[in-house]
Formats: structure tokens, sequence, C-alpha cells
RNA sequence: GCGCCCGUAGCUCAAUUGGAUAGAGCAUCGGCCUUCUAAGCCGAGGGUUGCAGGUUCGAGUCCUGCCGGGCGCGCCA
């Protein structure tokens, strides 16, 4: 609907620089909201008062030549000038009405449309480190990661969802020693475990399978272990220096198979739980992609030797640094520590170039808001690689504070007491999960009400919505029941018997729905759904209550079981988007 | 100290991305089941949009400066 007047609007547009009123060379976008207030109309544009500059007239009179202008039109039952100089335009009924046969007919495809097509999107998100499960915190990043992605594909654009794996770097080897100290304990052997260690039990079963598949074949004693290892935190050393010299005890002790096989062991175990973890949560991937194959197939030198043959690198203390704070970074930094390793830094250079390289029009990252200070190094990377780095948007997503019974929920990684994803899913489950983590903007801290979620209450906003959903399932239940059938044919014949104000309330919620969905999508912001969905559910429950839709007169119930047919398919439609099912009772 | 984000009703948040009289939910108070699910609906009260300037036809939204909160500022990832 919202095209169709825009073109109007546009002709008029037309007609005014084809008579000379409007100088030409003066592009003008024609801007047109859905009002507040009803008796603004359906819609309102701004344009008289855009061009009563260049027009050198009043915005009202402006606005007076261009309705003269505009083009007849059976969607429009009239028009009226404004305020400042409004124009704002009446939907005919019949328009208003057309929405529920074109809801009908579109079904799951209704709100989809092309505004994206042609242009390639790979969204990058969670991409948590495999040193341990999901928690809460990445909950978050994975419901609206996936939210924007579904969006992005609602519009037509082509999603690439990724997953980046770091199977690299120091994180992971800490992991793997963690494994094996806990194997040296299922083997008997007495061990101090490192303060540094990863704690959880989730590394104890990992360390059990690797017991149960092979005895005592991986085991040292504890002399053998600790012998000459520099003294830990607790015992007045330096934790770093400790977990380092853990992990070279353990290559050593092991040799490079067998360290590699604990090592691949921990990371697949992890991998596995963690994949297991978001299909179950309703997020799925197109590619996860390793840190490690970067390294191994070169891209990691190659990006450096980029950045050294445009004169972007140098040497300083036995290490290598890139000139970020030539390209707007607060300092530069180090991209190969002097023991020859390449920082993490290095690879998410080579990582964001081969995001470039592979043609994506936009390339989506979603990250931790406490990884914000990150943002204008890799930024300045691309730059420096002659990349346009326009085409990198990160999305920042604050943390999620969880609270029980009003208190906060406290998480401690240390500890390894941190609530999971799964916990989270297990006690709220997954709809509420989802919905929640989405309602709200991404740069906004998030408070995830347990208690709220798992509420069977009008108040928990998920099940208000559902139970809208279910009502519509119900009433056709019911109606079975009554022995009555339902004929769309006839129903959309007497689509004018649907004359109530709770009527023309819902159809034009139901007509905004396309319009929402590609402002959503367009701006990365899901709690649009979230919050479009709870209105319409309101629209909706609001006229059940007020109005039966099982009534005797044929004509005016197929009427109204069209219209709330539509209902259902449009909330069906929106909770998909938002990885929420649409259940048919409750 | 520097940088990024946030500040809107008692609480949690919206506000069509610069539009007309700032809206929802919770909480409080008062109503509605002989009727398709009361897991619902209707009504009432509640605001100097942190403060002070500026930009313009028009500012919660943009700019500047303060105040308050969060996060970041490693040869960690």
């Amino acid at each position: 609907m919202k095209p169709q007047l825009q073109s109007l609007l546009e002709s008029a547009l037309q007609s005014l620089k084809d008579s000379g009123d409007l100088p030409s060379g003066h592009p003008v976008e024609v801007q047109l909201t859905r009002t507040r207030d009803k008796t603004h109309g359906d819609f309102a544009s701004n344009l008289a008062m855009q061009l009563a500059k260049p027009m050198g007239a009043r915005p009202r009179e402006v606005a007076q030549r261009i309705v003269d202008r505009l083009p007849p039109s059976d969607i429009l039952e009239r028009v009226e000038i404004a305020g400042p100089g409004f124009i704002n335009l009446f939907i005919s009924r019949s328009a208003r009405l057309a929405v529920i046969t074109r809801i009908l007919e579109a079904g799951a495809a209704y709100g989809r449309s092309r505004v994206g097509a042609g242009r390639r999107v790979q969204v990058e998100f969670v991409s948590a480190n495999p040193t341990g499960p999901l928690h809460v915190g990445h909950g978050r990043g994975a419901a609206y990661g996936a939210a924007v992605a579904d969006l992005l594909e609602a519009v037509g654009f082509d999603v690439h969802r990724e997953y980046y794996v770091n199977d690299a770097g120091r994180q992971m080897d800490i992991l793997a020693a963690s494994v094996w100290l806990r194997y040296l304990e299922c083997c008997g052997v007495t061990v101090p475990f490192p303060a540094n260690g990863y704690r959880g039990d989730y590394v104890r079963r990992i360390a059990k399978t690797l017991h149960q598949e092979h005895g005592d074949a991986y085991a040292v004693s504890s002399a053998e272990l600790t012998q000459g290892l520099p003294p830990d935190e607790p015992d007045g050393g330096d934790k770093e220096a400790h977990i380092d010299a853990v992990i070279a005890r353990a290559r050593e002790k092991l040799g490079e198979n067998r360290y590699r096989y604990v090592f691949e062991l921990g990371l697949n175990e992890i991998l596995d739980d963690i994949r297991q973890d978001l299909e179950a949560f309703g997020v799925t991937y197109d590619h996860w992609y390793s840190e490690r194959g970067l390294t191994e197939r070169g891209a990691v030198n190659r990006a450096l030797e980029i950045l050294r043959e445009k004169g972007q690198l140098y040497e300083r203390d036995g290490a290598l640094w890139f000139r970020s704070s030539d390209y707007g970074d607060e300092k530069d930094r180090v991209v190969q520590r002097d023991n020859g390793q390449t920082t993490y830094f290095a690879s998410d250079i080579a990582y964001h170039l081969e995001k470039f390289e592979r043609g994506y029009d936009r390339v989506i990252d979603v990250w931790g808001a406490d990884h914000h200070g990150y943002v204008p190094r890799v930024q300045a990377a691309l730059r420096a690689m002659e990349q346009d780095d326009t085409r990198l948007d990160v999305l920042l997503v604050q943390f999620a504070i969880l609270y029980r019974g009003g208190e906060r929920v406290q998480m401690s990684t240390r500890s390894g007491s941190f609530v999971t994803l799964r916990e989270l899913r297990d006690e709220v489950g997954r709809d509420a999960a989802r919905f929640f983590y989405v309602m709200r903007r991404c740069e906004q801290h998030l408070d995830f009400d347990l208690d709220l979620a798992k509420s069977q209450s009008a108040d928990n906003p998920v099940y208000y919505i559902q139970y809208a959903h279910a009502r519509v399932c119900s009433v056709l239940r019911q109606m079975q029941a009554k022995g009555l059938v339902h004929d769309p044919e006839h129903g959309r014949a007497h689509l004018d018997r649907l004359t109530e104000d709770h009527e023309t309330a819902l159809l034009g919620r139901l007509a905004h729905y396309p319009e929402l969905v590609e402002a959503a999508a367009l701006t990365q912001e899901p709690h649009q759904v979230a919050n479009y969905l709870r209105d319409l559910a309101n629209d909706f429950h609001t006229y059940y209550n007020a109005h039966p839709f099982l009534v005797d007169d044929a004509a005016l119930r197929d009427a109204r079981l069209n219209l709330i047919l539509a209902v259902r398919q449009v909330i069906a439609n929106g909770l998909h988007l938002l990885g929420v099912s649409a259940p048919e009772e409750m």
C-alpha cells in the first residue's frame, strides 16, 4: 500500500517539475509515514515542508499544489492538508479491506520483500571460544544475530550465517592442559590444578571420556608433572607463567601427536556441544569458519604481507606492529609477538580480508559490547589494505542481566558456576528465551526476568502473543464443534461487512506488517517485530472480547473468520522471524 | 585521564530513525465471565524526555558543554 501511495506523490512531483513549478535537479525523497493519530489520516507526508524553500512558497501552498497534481486513484478516499503543511492521506475502504485477501493468498510469504534482492550479506555471530559451553551472555548474541539474519533474508538479501571458531591460540592450549590434568586425576595422580585452568565440570567429563578410551596410556607421575614448574599464583608465583609451563610440560610428556589428540578431543567435544546447543535454540549456520584453517593455508601471513608491502608494519621490542594509529585507532597494535606467534588480531585481519574478498556487499559482525574497543583497529586494518570498510557493520550487543525472585543472578566464569544457555533454555524454554533476548534494542542493557519468562500469564509478552495465535485456532475448533464450515470465498465476497472500529484497527495493523519487517531488517532492530506482535495481539484480544466471530449471519461470520485467519498468519510469520513457535493450543 | 554506549512515568522499555497532543507493559486503584480459552478485555491516576545552551518550520531524536551509570583502554582471546 505504501509504495502505491509513494508513486502517486512522485508523479505529482514529476508533474510539478514538468511545468517548471519545481526546479529540477533537486532530488527529493518522498517521505511517507504511518500516522499515530487517525484524525491525520492513514499516512502523512512532509513533502511540502521539504519543498517550501526550493519552491519559494509557504508549505501549505506547496501542499495544495502537490495535492492538485495527484493522479486519481481508487485507493485514496480523500486527502487533507493539515498543521504546518502535512499532506494527510486517507485510504479507501476497499483498499483497506484488500489486505486480508493479500495475506491469505501470500501465507507465510506475507511480509517478505525484495528490497535486498541481488545483494549478499554475511552475518557472523556468537563466535564464542570453544573452551566451554555457551553461557547466557552468548545467548543474546545468538538470538539477536539469528533474528537479524532471518530479517535480512525476509527482505530479499542473500544471507550467509557464519560462526568463527577460535580453534587456535593460547586459550585452546589452556583447555587441552586442563583436560589432561583432570585426566591425570582420573588415573589417580594427584595434581595441583592451575589457577588459570578451566574448572568447569565439562572439563572433567571430557577427561573421563579420554580415560575410558585410553586407560592410563596418557598418564605421568605427579613428580614428572610438577618438577621444576614455576610456582602458581596461590604460591606467590605468576599464574600466566605457570599455566604456560604446564602447557609446555604437557607437550613434552605427551609428545606432539598425543598432545594434539587431547587438544582435538577437547575442541571437538565442546564444539559439538555448542553446535547442538545452538541448534536446539533454533540457531543454525551455513559455515563454521576455522581460525586454524586460516593460519594453515597461509591467509594470516598473506594479510600481513599486504600490510608490509604498504609499509604499514614495523618492528619494535622484537615484536611486529601495525600502524593502526594512522587510521584512527588510539595506538598501534601488535600483530606478531616477540615469541614469533601471531596475535588474535592478526587472524582477525586475515579473516576480515577474506570476508571482503568473498565479495559480500555487506559484512555484519555481532559482538559483545565489551569488545567495542576492538572495532577501530579492525576498520583500520581494512582501510590499510585498501578495502572499503564502510561495508562492515559491527553490531554491539550489551549484556543481559538475569533476575530471579527480584534478585540479580550472579555469574562468574572463574568459579565455573556461570549460568549456561542450556540451563536457561531448560528453565524458561526456547520460545521465551528467544523472545526475551530480542525484546530490547541491542545497545540497551537487558534485564532478563526469569520468573516473568516462565510465568504463563498475560504479563509474559511471549505467552500473550502465542495465546492470540492459539485463540484463533481455538475458534476454528469451536466452529467445527458447532458443525459450521468456513467458506473463505464467501467471506472474501463480504469483507465490506467488517465495519467495526476494532476491525478497522486490525486492518491497519496488518497492512503495516511488511513495512515494519523492512524497517526492522534495514536497521537491524528485531525488537520492532517483538513490539509489533504485542500490539497486534492486543488488537486481536480486544476484538475477541468485543465481538463474537461465530455469529449466525454466515456472510459476516465468514468475513470475520477471514480477518482472524489473516491475524493468525501474521502472528505466525512474525514469531517465526524471531525463532519463536506459534502453538495451536495452550 | 581518554574512547564507545546508555539516561524517557514508581519499575522495565517504545517512540515509524527530524514530524503533529511522548506511548505500551508491570505495579496501584475501579469495573467486565449464563456467551468462541478470564493465559483475556475496559477505565483511572502517573512526564520540565538527567541539566544548560545551540541548529530549524519542527528536537526524546542532531551539535556543544556539564552530571550520573555501564563497558573498554595487554606482545590476552
